[in-house]
DNA sequence: AAAACCAATCGTAAATTTGCGATAATAAAA
DNA sequence: TTTTATTATCGCAAATTTACGATTGGTTTT
């Protein structure tokens, strides 16, 4: 897209709620976190056996959950167990909380 | 992009938070929105003084709060002001929190 | 060492988003 | 009625997102 020359500087909080609504902003990454709410912990085959979308679509949401930091990969070979990022969530959860006064 | 032909089902709580966050998921709008908290109201025109964006580019992110049903605009002639749509607003609050544990 | 298993990454294609300038639309004021 | 003020919309271009199948990369069995 035809950009401004200087990054528009934002307030840092902005930038980073953001940064965690874009991480919220497909059902499916919704999706995977509410079912990792319930679950406690899930590997990746786990949600590909209950949502209706690629093996590879749905690691690439995850990995963008993990690049947001919502969420944390344990390496549980030959598998990998992916659970809440509980330090992330809490702030994701403080911005939005004051957010929306 | 290349769509499963039949369109997926996600739970309705799940895409309305998708929803409302991809309406939080662009700095600009986070920034509209925080400033339309502190002045209660505001025009286009205040915030094309405020943000060094184009007023067509934020004309653009106004129509998509709207959309989202975040924000509603009053015929002040020859003006436009733009409130939070607390009812909206309740709900999306309410999305989130309980979201959020 | 070879085979099997699971998940990430690559390559590609289509859709969407973001941004701008230019133009249109609307209503008030002159 | 013409001009002015304000905001929305159009048309375009670049970037990003979403999705898939195919391939690759680690680990563990065999």
């Amino acid at each position: 897209m035809k950009r401004s020359l200087e990054t528009i500087q934002y307030d840092k909080k902005a930038e980073a709620l953001a940064m965690y609504a874009k991480a919220l902003s497909h059902p499916m990454r919704v999706s995977i976190l509410n079912y990792l709410e319930n679950q406690t912990c899930c590997y990746t085959g786990d949600l590909v056996d209950v949502f209706p979308l690629a093996q590879s679509t749905i690691s690439q949401h995850l990995k963008e959950l993990k690049n947001a930091g919502l969420i944390q990969g344990e390496l549980k070979p030959p598998k990998i167990k992916y659970c809440i990022n509980q330090e992330n969530w809490a702030i994701a959860k403080e911005l939005f909380n004051r957010f929306f006064d």
